[in-house]
DNA sequence: AATTAAATTTAGACAAAACTAAAAATATTT
DNA sequence: AAATATTTTTAGTTTTGTCTAAATTTAATT
């Protein structure tokens, strides 16, 4: 598997998460800042080492084989953020980048051995659940904050845009994970959300609360 | 840069230390286990970038600042030397492969604080010095053992060789960094060394002595 | 149902990095 | 010094991954 490849099929794994009955050439395209002659081309190719099922115009989705190599990538790039973050002092708006290249070294050992050195991390700086050895993820269920009541008091336990503004945005909130939000009021017509954070009184816009995850 | 690129400079790097008045051609094709043809091609990108002097047929040298590259890129693969056997216990045979790929990640901040978290080591776990942030290598002076006179007492400080099948040999011999060696006996004919490590004695054959270096 | 729009694929081209085979330059022998 | 051997370079291909422009298929409108 070669780089590209394997930025393929993490790509095709994190958009079928979201169309699990097809993904198509144009979101990949964008996703990977390429053509979507480019994609189509590649698409052949993952079709014929059977990691993705093609049918022209129909979009793509991946094997068995597609979903676990594509999971072990996601597993190096989030257990590669949270070295970073937890052995090295990077902040979470910092590990992406530096993530998206070392994802790609290939070692079963060193990946294990990381794991464990890590002391088998469940989760990643940004609160993505990282695979086992195997690809099985213990997912958590977490809601978008703009789905919660007014009233209850939940924690962030997840951002769902991880761009490094955003999360510099929640940075200056003193948003962090682990952070208790009451949700003090919400307004139907701006969409703007009172909270309560840690004690402090925030508001917050829907963009914000439609990316921010909690439990 | 290229991880092509990048991995000519390195070996022209090596290459030069021993034959400081120019490289050969074949000599880069063989390190990186190319042919002659496709090296001249990468030297004449390689002058275009002025990283070496390249003139036809006369072999090439590294510019100032393509030796400051050689020497972060040769920086990173021993940092990350020495993460692996420090911090995740991997053994000194094991390590070199995986640096390869490791030494490819560009990113002064990760290198750098690696090297903080790593408490700025000077040698790797092969005895080699680690280039600083510019390049600078501190330079210890080390002999080859064969070159050591009978009688006397050294200190296992590297090696020259660095396969694993060498470094695995060394392991059964019982032989590591900061090994003890008295040299009690030359054997001029067949050029077999016997020598006490730790107080146990041991005979070394001449491959062996050419290829550890001593204090 | 016909037309228009959007998405996708094909065809043909290009740059990077490798290769083989042949030509040219340099080194080594005789 | 001439002949031979070795090293290096050139010329012409190949593969991978990308691109643009044109053709085709599917989706959305009228
Ligand atoms: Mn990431
Ligand atoms: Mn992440
Ligand atoms: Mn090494
Ligand atoms: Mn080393």
């Amino acid at each position: 598997m070669t780089i590209s490849e394997e930025n393929y099929l993490k790509v095709i794994y994190h958009l079928s998460l979201v169309s699990p009955k097809g993904v198509n050439t144009n979101a990949i395209a964008g996703m990977l800042d390429t053509k979507a002659s480019s994609v189509t081309d590649m698409l052949k190719k993952l079709a014929e080492k059977d990691v993705v099922t093609y049918k022209k115009y129909q979009g793509v989705s991946l094997t068995n084989n597609g979903l676990l190599q594509a999971k072990k990538i996601v597993r190096r790039h989030r257990l590669w953020e949270v070295f970073l973050v937890e052995k090295l002092q990077f902040t979470w708006d910092e590990v992406h980048e530096i993530a998206e290249e070392l994802e790609h070294i290939k070692s079963e050992k060193l990946i294990n051995s990381l794991d464990a050195y890590l002391d088998f991390p469940a989760f990643d700086p940004h609160g993505d659940p990282i695979p086992n050895e195997k690809g099985e993820i213990k997912k958590q269920e977490k809601q978008l904050l703009s789905e919660m009541p007014t009233g209850v008091v939940c924690k962030c336990v997840g951002v769902k845009d991880s761009s490094a503004d955003f999360l510099q945005y929640l940075d200056k909130q003193k948003i962090t994970l682990g952070s208790e939000i009451k949700i003090l009021e919400k307004e139907t017509f701006d969409e703007l959300i009172k909270v309560e954070v840690d004690a402090k009184e925030v508001i917050l816009s829907n963009k914000i609360a439609v990316n921010l995850y909690v439990q």
